[in-house]
DNA sequence: AATTTCGTTTGATCTGGGTCAAATACCGTT
DNA sequence: AACGGTATTTGACCCAGATCAAACGAAATT
């Protein structure tokens, strides 16, 4: 893993992960000097990336690592909103007040843009406008698929869902072609992931334990997991896995 | 109630209530002939709007009445990720196929846009975009707090999100000012509640029949509440009430 | 090597909400 | 007023997953 040094200096072609909201390369260059509204910012693994309620005076994109969005009652139940992997956009253009709070699960290198500029130049530039309008509603759907998941799937189910989701990003972030088994390492700690599931840290131990014993998923230490036929994965997720529809 | 007779001849200034996301009167006149792209359309309680799947020829927005957004798995289990009430946004531009079930609850009227041509006209007009991502994104925060009910809320408290949040969207809708006691009609049927909180419609009826033996909440018929103490109701939401922040 | 720490597993028990079933209220029709 | 269909309520029972508790294992510290 190559890392990236902070520094105010860079482009896009500098990133490991083009950033798939703003790209220096995608704008015409009279329009922004970048460097002047850019630069990185690194965040220890289980640090505080933002607070909610926090004034925000910056958007971003994760460049490396994984943060989590989490919200939490007064009485300390958390559910967590969103995982943020790298590519993935932060904050909201037009709102100047945090909403969630975001955590990093691993070291994480933010791409950070000053808000004010980067609203000048998503006003100037339809483009990144359209992209992040993109973005938000492919966000929106997995945010109804995540609903789907917490209302009406058990236990098992969950924990399916979420290795199958963890897979396939996985594959196509390490842009693996899926052919036999799928290898990979969970990004989230018991605890993390039942917060995502909504459900409590032994039951997610324990579906753990039972998927492993089926035969569904192997496991070598606590983390680094072998799914040997990713369609029975899918299959005990409860996922349409047909993509038939009729004319 | 007035009601909108289907017609290709009217513009914003004939709709009871103005589109958020695209309005004649915000739009240069030279840009757009909208009569040309613009329709009304209007569908029976119980009837399906859209299907999951299907192609999309037009997005729009509702007029009148109230519709659901829900995902189906393949065994039966439903769960309902949006509500759509007046002035709500429905399609995906860029996209053909619908993701999701579109149900009418009561009778709704909506007021559609070609796709094509509504596509087009979003590119000629950046403000339509920026509208566009700015209701997403509070789509967005409404699925994220409905992923925190669903995932760690009990049944009570889902009862009284799910009518705190109708009281709250009724007033503004009819700009009742909140004085006193709040009183509405409830928009679904038991079961499309439960198919809403991730419950059974049994459960559903037990504790909106708990609420009422407690005087949170008063029942006339089985649909017509009244609140008369919406802080006690938010409380028993778990919801936070306070927007104190530390400077 | 012994010890602390943190994440995880496993066991025993409890309970909120699901399931199954029956009764009741509320329509719109005839 | 009687009827038939649908929405809702209420009751009895059960189970998936929560809770409480203890043990385990691997890495870091002494």
């Amino acid at each position: 893993m190559t890392q990236v040094a902070p520094s105010v200096t860079v482009d896009c072609s500098d990133c490991p992960i083009r950033h798939r909201a703003v790209c220096a390369r995608c704008e015409p260059e009279e329009l922004v000097n970048l460097e002047e509204i850019k630069y990185y910012r690194t965040y220890q693994s289980g640090s505080r990336i933002i607070w909610a309620g926090d004034r925000m005076d910056f958007v971003g994109s994760v460049v490396s690592g994984i943060a989590t969005l989490t919200q939490t009652m007064e009485d300390g139940r958390t559910q967590m909103v969103g995982l943020l992997l790298p590519s993935d956009f932060v904050g909201r253009p037009g709102r100047n007040g945090a909403e969630y709070d975001v955590t990093a699960t691993t070291d994480v290198t933010m791409c950070c843009f000053r808000k004010k500029p980067f609203e000048t130049l998503m006003e100037r530039t339809p483009h990144i406008a359209h992209r992040l309008l993109e973005m938000t509603l492919d966000e929106l759907d997995a945010a109804r698929e995540w609903m789907l998941l917490l209302g009406r799937k058990t236990a098992r189910e969950k924990i399916a869902s979420f290795l199958s989701i963890i897979a396939r990003r996985d594959a196509s972030l390490n842009l693996r072609p899926t052919k036999g088994a799928l290898v990979f390492d969970l990004p989230l700690t018991r605890e993390a992931m039942a917060d995502y599931l909504g459900l409590t840290l032994e039951t997610v131990s324990r579906q753990i334990s039972a998927l492993r014993k089926d035969g569904v998923i192997e496991l070598e230490g606590k983390r680094h997991v072998t799914v040997p036929d990713f369609d029975r994965l899918l299959e005990e997720a409860g996922d349409d896995n047909d993509g038939g529809m009729l004319a």
